[in-house]
DNA sequence: TTTAGGG
DNA sequence: CCCTAAA
């Protein structure tokens, strides 16, 4: 049985979710005071029972600070976790580390190997359940409404929420009919552990009931409950066939939203999900009145998120700030509002379906947001008309600096879950990089790299990271360059393709042997192997004439040039026959004799 | 999607 | 390196 954790926040009876849960649309606050929190584990048939002492020590596993800044105490008597962050420099604790908390034990240690093992471990209704969990809680996922989806079966879910409910008052019979709304918000209170300020005794007692039996199916019009049942005067309740108990969990973790412009303390008026499954399929009872209806105007204005361009960018950005190179690119600094300082903290974690997401906390025009990043990954190959996107930037602004400035000019940024490939796939470049760039220098022969008439800096491509330049086009358009100058061990590694697969089979080189350097195009490899070979046969003939023209883009040493030549010799002469079987002929002895007298 | 070739 | 036919 897997078990997927959820939070809920509650400081001081109030909710303060903002911080708990990391949300991008609330602004950070300060936590000051130790908050604790209830574990709870959601059973399959909706109940929620307290966690076990294991449960409690593993979630507290899970939480383990890497910062110090938080400190978790657990009180195993009764499934009670406090935190405190005493010195916290953000007050945004380190909840991030709950998305896609499994019972899997190194959650952060092997990347590739703890995602496998969530991919395996998490079916598909946990799953679904997670998705939901920690869309809200991790604030990377899409904050629609879940209710098309359903929980139930055998997963079970571990829920911190914040409530120290009174149970007195919540024992035996209750007639929530006959309560005032202030008796109905103790039991509100006492319910969901959170007070309300909701002022609509229906919507209380709805809530109530549903929170007090574990059940959507509510909607009945005397509210009286006993043993966690509802009982029914009028089983007028048809509506409730039209949905299943969905997602409650889900939703009652993190459907909310603070925006940008809204003030904390309406937060407090947020409803947990059954109460807004509940409104949602009820709503033409009509009963729910101004209060209700400000509250869900608020829900419905959501942001846009950021896209993954943009999340792109802003991780090349950022990878650029903080590499230990720490390349001072003009560019960079005119970032302004995605400031070195700004990078809070970062973190690899495991999204819903198991895969590794690195998110880092940002504080994107005052608010904390954690924005899902991606080192220097492109999925695909870059879009096409991505120049296009771009064309009102001006003349020297850095593309990715044009399109951080627009998007945050815009306001417009929500996480949006980002799948990352293999870490090793993507840092290992970096670490590559580090190797390679003693002997980097520009390796294309052929290369019309000035004719671009773009300055200086861009003939500083020995730094792969600064490689990233747009180009004017002729057509007034922008065009990304993306020059990352060919090192000789590439260059070796392209040459040793070539002669094991043969040129041409690009896609297989670039699988086999670059297949650790994602940045390397087929095309690229194709492309490269065009300028070697140009370079060879310009070489080759009179081994002297070639004074070299420029000894800073000739970095290709004459053997690999020879052995380039032979290959494409070989390749010309015997290529992978593709109809009929051509006469070989003599011209495998003089491949051979080549191979031996000039290498 | 991949290859090949032009720009 | 980009773009685009063509396969």
């Amino acid at each position: 049985m897997e078990t997927e954790f959820g939070v809920e926040g509650s400081h001081e009876g109030k909710f303060v979710e903002g911080e708990l849960s990391s949300s991008p649309f609330s602004s950070p606050k300060q936590i000051t005071n130790p908050v604790v929190y209830k574990l709870v584990r959601l059973e399959g048939d909706g109940r929620l029972v307290p966690a076990t002492d294991d449960e409690v020590m593993e979630v507290q596993g899970l939480l383990r600070d890497d910062t110090g800044e938080m400190h978790i105490v657990p009180d195993t008597s009764n499934g009670i976790l406090c935190f405190s962050n005493e010195g916290s420099s953000t007050g945004v604790p380190q909840l991030e580390r709950l998305e896609g908390l499994s019972r899997t034990e190194n959650t952060d240690v092997d990347p590739e190997k703890s995602s496998v093992q969530l991919e395996e471990s998490v079916p598909s209704l946990a799953q679904s359940l997670g998705e939901s969990l920690m869309g809200h809680v991790g604030s990377l996922g899409e904050c629609s409404n879940p209710s098309d989806k359903q929980i139930g079966g055998s997963s079970s879910s571990i829920f911190i929420s914040g409530s120290k409910p009174d149970f007195s008052k919540l024992q035996g019979r209750i007639c929530l009919d006959n309560l005032s709304i202030k008796e109905l918000h103790e039991t509100f209170r006492a319910t969901f552990g959170r007070e309300t300020t909701v002022k609509d005794k229906l919507w209380l007692k709805r809530r109530i009931a549903m929170g007090l039996t574990n059940s959507c199916d509510v909607s009945t019009t005397t509210f009286v409950i006993e043993d966690n049942k509802l009982v029914k005067n009028e089983s007028s309740d048809n509506a409730g066939d039209g949905y299943v108990k969905d997602s409650v969990i889900g939703d009652i973790i993190g459907d909310h939203e603070s925006l940008p412009t809204g003030h904390s303390s309406q937060l407090e008026d947020r409803q947990t999900v059954a109460e807004k499954k509940f409104r949602d399929h009820n709503s033409e009872d009509g009963n729910f009145i101004s209060d209700e209806h400000a509250m869900e105007q608020r829900a419905n204005k959501r942001v846009r998120k950021p896209t993954r361009r943009y999340i792109e960018e802003l991780s090349e950005l950022e990878s650029k700030v903080s590499s230990t190179k720490l390349i001072t690119s003009p560019k960079s600094l005119g970032l302004g509002q995605v400031s070195p300082q700004s990078h809070l903290r970062s973190g690899i974690s495991a999204s819903s379906d198991g895969r590794i997401v690195v998110t880092r906390v940002d504080s994107l025009g005052g608010f904390g947001i954690k924005v899902p990043c991606v080192y220097r990954v492109r999925r695909s190959r870059p879009r096409k008309n991505y120049a296009t996107l771009l064309k009102i930037n001006s003349g020297d602004m850095d593309a990715a600096t044009s399109m951080v400035k627009k998007t945050l000019g815009a306001q417009t940024f929500v996480p949006e879950v980002m799948m990352a490939r293999s870490a090793s796939e993507q840092l290992q470049p970096q670490f590559l990089g580090e190797v390679d760039r003693e002997k980097q220098l520009p390796a294309v022969t052929g290369s019309r790299l000035g004719h671009n008439a773009v300055p200086t800096h861009l003939d500083s491509s020995i730094y792969p990271d600064k490689n990233v330049v747009s180009v004017p086009t002729l057509k007034g358009g922008i065009r990304r360059k993306h020059h990352r100058a060919w090192t000789l061990s590439e260059v070796v590694k392209l040459v040793d393709g070539v002669s094991r697969y043969g040129a041409g089979r690009w896609s297989e080189i670039k699988r086999l042997a670059f297949a650790s350097y994602s940045y390397r195009t087929s095309v690229d490899l194709k492309d490269k192997w065009r300028n070697l070979l140009k370079a060879s046969f310009a070489q080759t003939p009179d081994k002297v004439t070639n004074t070299r023209k420029n000894a800073a883009s000739m970095p290709i040493p004459a053997p690999i040039l020879l052995r380039v030549r032979e290959l494409a010799e070989m390749q010309v002469q015997d290529p992978p026959n593709h109809g009929s079987s051509k006469v070989l002929g003599t011209t495998g002895n003089s491949v051979n004799e080549r191979q031996s007298g000039y290498l």
